[in-house]
RNA sequence: GGGCCGAUGGUCUAGGGGUUAUGACGCUGCCCUUACAAGGCAGAGGUCGCCAGUCCGAAUCUGGCUCGGCCCA
């Protein structure tokens, strides 16, 4: 018999205890294989992903008690631009003014610190990955920018660049003049900064008409392209395709009606020079406009520029005003407030220039990404057309490389001579700006000198062969013939253009096929008013703080309870989370007022009993349902339901005095057939309660019986004799009698004189008489009507 | 600005052309009933976002709008 009064959060850490060392080992027989998202390590953990990896246990779970060996694998992503952040930040540090490998060192440091506190919160949430140990055999914790997967990343490079899928080609990036660097989108600011907007003059080709058009970039004149008016302005209407002279440079471009003109500003005209932010690019890229480029690396003005040549921007913006001047092309100049790009650590202000980068090949693959989109079975099916948008909205070929240093280097070389690139054989991790190229010489020229590549692969490009890392490509070539492809991709619908489609254009470009056979997107966990969760409004909500204060169990529960992730947000309430603590408190309650009956393997012969069977029964099929489908809010709300009403306020009601029979109204296989449909009861509930609540049914179970079907998914009860009456009926008697009573203000307790019952109700005369102290009971004709006299 | 998704009592949720719309939390009243006051029973609370349309009939289908989310720009 279960001793303690209530479920209690401490009961918690005695099971994690001896979790510690178990690990959910699997033979490589039938194989679930879930390809988890690798969180960002950072701390704490979001409750977004406290959420999600829950879920994403019950799936586990679930296949397991299914009899699958489920390949759960905890991984942490550590690559990229928050690290990189985070050390600048914490050792007061720029990256760029570091050697490389004191860069790496400073990287390294703050992930050593960060990646334990990620583990132990997944720990205590009870999350069963098949290993907290990091290693590199299947099933085990791994880091994105361990040598192994760092490794496999380079290695799937290597195949992609001998089938011809890389090339290289120029590509606009912010550059900041200050920190001597590329730098990402997500670090580029805009700040109000003064700045002069001058008014220049420019001819109508064709009419000889002046138009006047405002720009703070004037030294970008020699770049402009075309010029724009917005297509609503009618009074502009005219200027549709003439040709504007550019003074100074005297070369002619188009004007055309674009949205990007916004009528009420400046003049209503505006020039589209390559490039003076990201508006710019975008605008270039969308009309596939070919762009001048007259600003170089270094932070000067090139040939491109003309009598700019040489000099640097700022000095290039004065000189250009002064020729404009003296052509009297200038009309007006002031100063004016407007957002300018700038650079989020030196905030200096950003340039955009073409480099040279490296590209896979996506735009040749687009009908075959749609067809894979179509083999993957998606949960919500509304996510699907997300990843089917996106690749029909893709322009441009995707650019691998990134100028940065964290990240898994590009595994490439090139003569100094000739300028050939040498691309090494796969097998292990290469670091080339460190190391010896693996040829003496070129092959081309022969030349003996070479120079190791200094950029790092897109992170995207680590994570989209997650899928093929957990499954063992190139570690374990058997384990991943026979298990590929994986059989769900659980993430964020945020990231289905990158993550999933990376993934799914990756592993068809590398094994022809397809990387999942589920994919289950989720929504997003926000806070109680339905806000985002961010730390700068101060919102976010602790995992940690939640685990202290209600335990694993109850968020768990609430997980489940909460609703349907695949399709809304869910909004993280303290007070809902403490709601669903009671449904633990309530099934303790249960299975301690059952304990206290001596067990029974009787067969279940009494009407009620075969009810309750059946009832089982359906819940058994609703559960299996659900689960199969990712869907496990419908079960716990009818779980929840059915311990609460069904099973407490109903069955054990009814059927007490007949387990108890202290006055020995019941025959002995009458009382164990109660006893038993008790503890089956229990039993079936905690075996499809144990993938959501492991630790209140594990405690429960191993109180009661001495076996593992608690990890088994129960079968259906077999009830071959016909049973009357349904717990529906049994509900609906009690709550006529208890509610006649109720209003008469007599106590439960009271007797009732005469009950008139349909005649199905015969079946359970006994069990309803001793329940409710009723004297007479009488069977009428009609099958629905129930009478309650009272005296 | 574009695409996709959503909106059901104070809060959260189920349902998805057909009598009085499901359940939970909270609230109110009554009740210590041999597991449970973290309980039991009962009750109040909704024009199912707004406006049109289709239909004998709309919360449900269609269109538009408003608000919110995600992504792209």
């Amino acid at each position: 018999m279960l001793k303690e009064k209530s479920w209690d959060k401490k009961f918690e850490e005695e099971i994690l205890k001896e979790l510690k060392n178990k690990k959910y080992d699997f033979k490589g027989k039938k194989v679930y294989s879930i390809d988890t998202p690798p969180p960002y390590v950072n701390t704490p953990i979001h409750i977004g992903h406290a959420t999600t990896y829950v879920l994403m246990d019950l799936f586990a779970r679930y296949r397991r008690a299914r009899g699958y060996d489920v390949l759960f694998p905890l991984g942490l992503d550590r690559n990229g631009l928050p690290i990189e952040m985070e050390a600048e930040k914490r050792f007061r540090v720029k990256l760029s003014d570091l050697s490389r490998a004191e860069a790496l060192d400073l990287c390294r440091k703050i992930l050593e610190e960060s990646s334990e506190a990620s583990k132990s919160s997944f720990f205590r949430l009870g999350i069963s990955f098949n290993s907290y140990e990091p290693g590199e055999r299947i099933g085990d914790m791994y880091y994105t920018d361990s040598e192994s997967y760092r490794r496999m990343t380079q290695s799937t490079f290597i195949d992609l660049y001998k089938k011809g899928l890389i090339y290289e080609d120029k590509r606009v990036n912010n550059y900041c003049p200050g920190c001597r660097t590329t730098i990402a989108d997500a670090e580029v600011l805009y700040e109000d900064r003064e700045s002069w907007f001058n008014e220049i003059a420019f001819k109508i080709k064709e009419t000889g008409e002046e138009i006047i058009i405002g720009t703070t970039r004037p030294e970008l004149l020699c770049a402009c392209a075309k010029v724009c008016f917005n297509p609503e302005d009618k009074e502009k209407k005219r200027f549709e395709h003439l040709h504007a002279i550019v003074p100074v440079y005297n070369t002619e471009v188009e004007i055309i009606a674009h949205p990007i003109a916004k009528a009420e500003k400046g003049t209503g005209f505006v020039m589209m020079c390559s490039f003076g932010d990201l508006n710019d690019v975008r605008f270039f890229r969308e009309l596939g406009i070919e762009p001048k480029i007259a600003i170089n690396v270094d932070g000067r003005m090139n040939e491109n520029a003309g009598i700019l040549n040489g000099l640097k921007v700022r000095d290039a913006r004065e000189r250009i005003i002064e020729e404009l001047k003296k052509i009297e092309a200038l009309r007006n100049t002031r100063k004016v407030m407007h957002p300018v790009p700038i650079c989020e650590r030196s905030r200096d202000e950003i340039e955009f220039i073409e480099m040279d980068e490296l590209y896979l090949k996506q735009l040749d693959f687009r009908e075959d990404m749609k067809r894979i989109a179509h083999e993957m079975r998606f949960y919500d099916e509304s996510s699907r057309s997300i990843m089917l948008d996106w690749i029909n909205s893709l322009t441009m070929d995707w650019p691998v490389s990134r100028r940065r240093y964290y990240g898994t280097e590009i595994p490439l070389w090139y003569c100094k001579k000739c300028g050939k690139p040498v691309l090494p054989p796969k097998g292990r991790y290469y670091q080339p700006w460190r190391e010896k190229p693996p040829v003496e010489e070129c092959s081309n020229c022969g030349s003996k000198e070479f120079v190791g590549e200094q950029r790092v692969f897109d992170t995207w490009f680590d994570s989209s062969s997650s899928a093929l890392y957990v499954l063992g490509y190139e570690r374990d070539n058997e384990f991943f013939e026979q298990n590929f492809p994986c059989t769900l991709r659980p993430q964020g619908k945020e990231i289905i253009r990158t993550w999933l489609y990376y993934t799914v254009l990756k592993t068809f470009l590398l094994t022809g096929k397809k990387p999942f056979n589920d994919v289950w997107i989720n929504y997003h966990v926000v806070d109680e008013s339905g806000k985002k969760m961010s730390k700068s409004k101060g919102n976010v909500i602790d995992p940690n703080k939640v685990l202290e204060r209600f335990g694993a169990e109850p968020f768990r529960l609430w997980c489940a309870l909460e609703g349907n992730l695949t399709k809304d947000d869910f909004k993280c309430s303290f007070e809902r989370i403490e709601g669903a603590k009671k449904t633990l408190t309530k099934l303790w309650n249960v299975a301690r007022f059952i304990s206290s009956f001596e067990q029974s393997e009787s067969k279940a012969s009494c009407a009620a009993d075969l009810a309750m069977l059946q009832e089982l029964n359906r819940l058994i099929d609703l559960c299996e349902k659900g689960y199969d489908e990712y869907d496990f809010h419908n079960p716990a709300v009818e779980l929840r339901s059915f311990i609460w009403e069904t099973f407490s306020s109903n069955y054990i009601e009814l059927v007490k005095s007949r387990a108890y029979n202290d006055k020995k109204t019941f025959t002995l296989e009458e009382q164990n057939s109660a006893l038993s449909t008790l503890y089956l009861s229990l039993k079936t509930l905690l075996r499809l309660f144990n993938p959501v609540l492991p630790f209140i049914t594990e405690r429960i179970y191993k109180e009661l019986w001495n076996d593992s079907a608690l990890y088994v998914f129960p079968q259906k009860i077999g009830v071959t004799e016909p049973v009357p009456i349904s717990m529906e009926d049994i509900s609906e008697v009690n709550h006529i009698v208890w509610k006649e009573k109720k209003d008469h203000g007599l106590s439960l307790k009271d007797g009732v004189k005469k009950l008139v019952l349909p005649e199905r109700f015969r079946a359970i005369e006994k069990d309803l008489r001793e329940t409710h102290s009723i004297e007479i009971i009488e069977y009428g004709q009609s099958s629905d009507n129930i009478r309650v006299e009272l005296q």
